[in-house]
DNA sequence: CTAAATTGGTTGCCATTGCAACTATTAGCT
DNA sequence: AGCTAATAGTTGCAATGGCAACCAATTTAG
């Protein structure tokens, strides 16, 4: 007999915050390759391109509110899309920091190409799930989301 | 009324792969935050370290298949875990390509003491949940997972 | 009104990531 | 045996990430 006891081992196969990333890797590099393969766009790139489409003529700063996106990170890739004329920016009249960034017309038209793609690959993950499990799982996420933000310093 | 239909727009925040990643940021970099502050180990340091406290003497490729890990990444960090003992490396007798690696003195203890904070962390996390809802949470997680994989090309 | 603090955004720098090319060893074929 | 393919692991390199320092504009406090 081992002189070991069970919890002396981590079985990271099914250690929750392993399972999340496994998972969450796993979702996402497959919605990266489409958008990387069919507009050579990357997923950051992508997320500020979405709130964009949602929210047109908002600040850099409120895009890093509403995606997470580190101020740096979100800088650089801001300037990326620039160059590509995927997006257009003027600074604030009334305050000159602040910059005012949207969709050009041909950001505008890949996001209405990317929009259905990706609705369509979220239907085809979820569709092992009864709709009722959806919902649960749903519901489960914001549950723990929110108790996890709580547990932060 | 606008002209635009609703799925036109992508609701970012309600997007499954947007939640999954930043769910798993959260919970990641919570625990991330333990593991560097405490030890001076990154997650990926850790994952090494926690397989191979399941599983001594394995070689990198089966660290790799069991972890995820990219084999260059892995390399690279068991150079790192080599230079700082916390695991040991032997060649296999019967195929000298074949690395054998296990958790060194010092990093079985180090890995003793982590093991019990992770399982607390775990417990923490879970708290949000009743028993029935982390029993449906884990096994919407294992389908989901299963279901994205066959998913792929 | 002015000095200090705050805010929005950019940049420098270093660590991490990940693909691809490479070396060394072993396995498979004929 | 001898040649080719496959496997284990390392390394080069370019892209990405992220902290911290920084600049400029604005707000706040005295």
């Amino acid at each position: 007999m081992s002189s070991e006891n069970n919890d002396s081992i981590l079985k990271l196969e099914r250690f929750l915050p392993y399972r999340l990333s496994i998972l969450s890797n796993k979702v996402s590099s497959l919605v990266a390759d489409i958008y990387k393969d069919k507009f050579a766009i990357s997923i950051t790139e992508w997320r500020i391109m979405a709130v964009l489409g949602e929210y047109p003529d908002i600040s850099a700063d409120e895009i890093s509110a509403k995606t997470q996106i580190e101020k740096s990170i979100l800088s650089r890739s801001v300037s990326k899309l620039l160059k590509r004329k995927l997006i257009e920016r003027d600074m604030a009249e009334d305050d000159k920091r602040r910059s005012v960034i949207r969709l050009s017309t041909t950001g505008k038209s890949v996001y209405d190409e990317i929009v259905p793609l990706s609705y369509e690959y979220e239907r085809a993950l979820l569709k092992c799930f009864t709709k009722e499990e959806q919902a649960q799982f749903s519901a489960l996420i914001d549950q723990l989301y929110e108790h996890a933000s709580s547990l932060q310093i």
